[in-house]
DNA sequence: CGAGTCCTTGAAAGGTCTCAAGTCACGTGG
DNA sequence: CCACGTGACTTGAGACCTTTCAAGGACTCG
């Protein structure tokens, strides 16, 4: 079950194509036009419903392909020589991921599947020469890594200078916001992760997450029930998540 | 003195070119041949030196170049809204940086230099144009990206699981060994940069930094004389920066 | 040579972790 | 369908590491 899924087994017999996606808007077919969307489609192979637990990819796997989240959620972690993990994104429908893994030919993380899952696999090099053709498909990768940099670059500030409190509140806001551009609410959500993976993530352990958690519930900021988050006052967490007053 | 250097303000006369610089096998010219190079020449855009404090480009700022740096060294950090700073990064000759303002368009951090340095500039539409033309070009910016966030996801595993004792050592370790790649001493060299940024960047204070390098000083693991560093033990100190013993 | 910044060192405070125990939710099998 | 067992989550108390505050010393640059 830990094993990575052999890629002849990932895919589904269906009748879903880009053109018909409503995530395009998301994902890497950003503002291609039919007659590039088909070329796109031509490459993406959709997998069928993925488990939790299930690993699509392993750290130390040649790399081959990137993956486009079609429903659900995971996430991917680096595994140290030290045996520690660490989770270093989630992700939802719509995001792209495995691009990581250019520099070297390994995939430098593993991917695992929080919840029952879809993926759109393409093969990279396929993915490359598609994109000598499409200008708008060549920018849209780039666009993605140099997000995932930022991405990374403001959970380096997270981790280095948030207390717990703001981590917490900074990890609710981002859900929040990235739920809401998928059409989600925004202010009530289901966390797909364990505390013990939210802690993992944003450098801090069980006890003190879940503590955290409770001390926003008591404050009024938000509602927790087991894993459904509802937020009361997004000003006052997003306040809280930007850091000591100035 | 702490504003962006205008672009026209950047640029040298000089007989450099690409094909005779000898840092063509750590930065985007890899592996290009002689034809390519001189392409590759064509647009890049060589500064004079630059001196310890300037900025050369600011978060904000319209995203249009990316830099590699030629000899000495900078730093890029982001200011949160709350006017905190984060280093992001310390960069070395050959190290090609800016490709994180790609996706929104406006450079997401600000590049410090942090010693008389000089860069080449290059603007990213006519890299992007030319990377249509070379294959081993295109590879290249997206194997420099992906190696970033790899190195990004290197640093959260840092600041979410070790101590300071390991973040110092892992500090050094890096360093050493950026410095062997690009042909300076593994055992002896320089920081460029002062404890507080050393604390910055590793999310510790700058008594920390300066207690930490103390202790490895004491326990022989290397020897501290002001900004020159010798490491003694590299073995133990790789050992230290790999955290707790398994 | 002097001013200012950088660095070092010490002592106390604070936040998160560790350890421990108990509760709760969920999936499995009877 | 319910009982049970296991893993996830919560809560508490004490320990530990890093920060904070404070002050002295060293280096650098005009």
């Amino acid at each position: 079950m830990n094993q990575t899924i052999p890629a002849q087994n990932i895919s589904a017999h269906s009748d879903q194509h880009c053109c018909n996606c409503n995530l395009h808007s998301l994902c890497m077919a950003v503002s291609l036009d039919m007659t590039e969307l088909s070329k796109l489609d031509d490459i993406v192979d959709r997998s069928k419903p993925l488990s939790k637990g299930q690993t699509l990819s392993a750290q130390g796997d040649k790399f081959q392909s990137v993956y486009a989240i079609k429903t659900g959620s995971v996430k991917t972690y680096t595994t140290s020589c030290s045996g520690e993990e660490q989770i270093t994104g989630f992700y939802f429908p719509g995001d792209l991921i495995g691009l990581n893994g250019i520099d070297t030919g390994i995939c430098p993380d593993s991917i695992k599947i929080l919840e029952t899952t879809t993926v759109c696999q393409v093969q990279f090099e396929q993915l490359d020469m598609l994109s000598v053709e499409l200008p708008k498909l060549r920018r849209q990768l780039l666009k993605t890594m140099s997000k995932e940099i930022c991405n990374e670059q403001h959970m380096l500030q997270l981790l280095a200078k948030k207390n717990a409190d703001e981590r917490i509140a900074t990890f609710l806001i981002r859900l929040s916001n990235r739920f809401k551009v998928r059409g989600f609410s925004e202010s009530r959500f289901r966390l797909s992760m364990s505390r013990h993976e939210i802690g993992n993530y944003l450098g801090l352990t069980v006890e003190t997450v879940s503590r955290v958690l409770t001390r926003l519930q008591k404050n009024g900021l938000i509602t927790v029930e087991n894993k459904e988050i509802e937020i009361l006052d997004s000003k006052a967490l997003l306040k809280l998540s930007n850091g000591k007053e100035d």
